[in-house]
Parts: structure tokens; sequence; C-alpha cells
DNA sequence: AAGCTGACTCGCT
DNA sequence: GAGCGAGCCAGCT
């Protein structure tokens, strides 16, 4: 172990994933945020928050993070449909209601 | 080295 | 409102 490789997994997040997981950690409860303002945020595209999402999820509010179109992410089943609904979060129906719930940070 | 896959989004039909 | 395709980046096989 003194490749970069392993270190990251030591160390924890690389610097880009930091700042995504810091976004997603201070979204408050009962607001959501979708994969393409984060990654608007980070000055990044939604495909690299969602490969950041996969390898650090469990590390911040995950189910706090949803698509574009209000749809959270059910990677994993429907759980985060659940954690939104017992935070408080606007739904409508399944999906969230972005007009109310989006935090633009 | 090349190709495929994946927690994505947008535009068009 | 729903479906399809294209663009996009990085890591893994």
């Amino acid at each position: 172990m003194s490749e970069l490789s392993n270190a990251i997994s030591e160390e924890g997040p690389p610097p880009f994933a930091r700042r995504v997981l810091d976004i997603i950690d201070r979204i408050p409860p009962g607001r959501v945020m979708t994969y393409g303002l984060i990654a608007d945020t980070v000055d990044a595209h939604p495909r690299l928050v969602g490969r950041v999402m996969t390898h650090w999820a469990d590390e911040t509010q995950w189910h706090r993070v949803v698509y574009a179109n209000g749809t959270p992410a059910t990677c994993h089943g429907n759980n985060a449909l659940v954690l939104l609904r017992g935070e408080g979060t606007p739904m409508h129906g399944d999906r969230v209601d972005l007009v109310h719930a989006l935090w633009d940070g």
C-alpha cells in the first residue's frame, strides 16, 4: 500500500468527491437537490456526481439527491422515497415536488 | 489498448 | 405524457 489508489481508500474521497458530499450534507431536511444542480455547483457533469454517489453515498444523505424530473434515485429500492416522506419533503405522488423541495444551496 | 457500463440530462418525435 | 437517442466522464474488464 504505497499507491495513490490505495491511499484514497484509506483517507477518503478526493477533493471533487468531498465537494459533492459536502454539498449534499448541507441540504436541509425536507429539501432535495438534483444531480444536475450539484454537478453545476461543482462545475462538473451529472455522470460525475452519480459516480461519486456510487462510491461514497453511505457517507452522505444520498436520499436527498433526486433526478432532474423529481424522481428519487431508486437504485437500491424505494427506501429513498420513504426517507424523503419521513423528513416531510413536499411530494407529489411518488415524485418530489421540486417547486417546493428543490434546494438551491 | 479498446470497449462496455453506469445513483444523468436534454431535446426531439 | 411517454418513449428514444445522443452527449457526457471516469473506472473496470
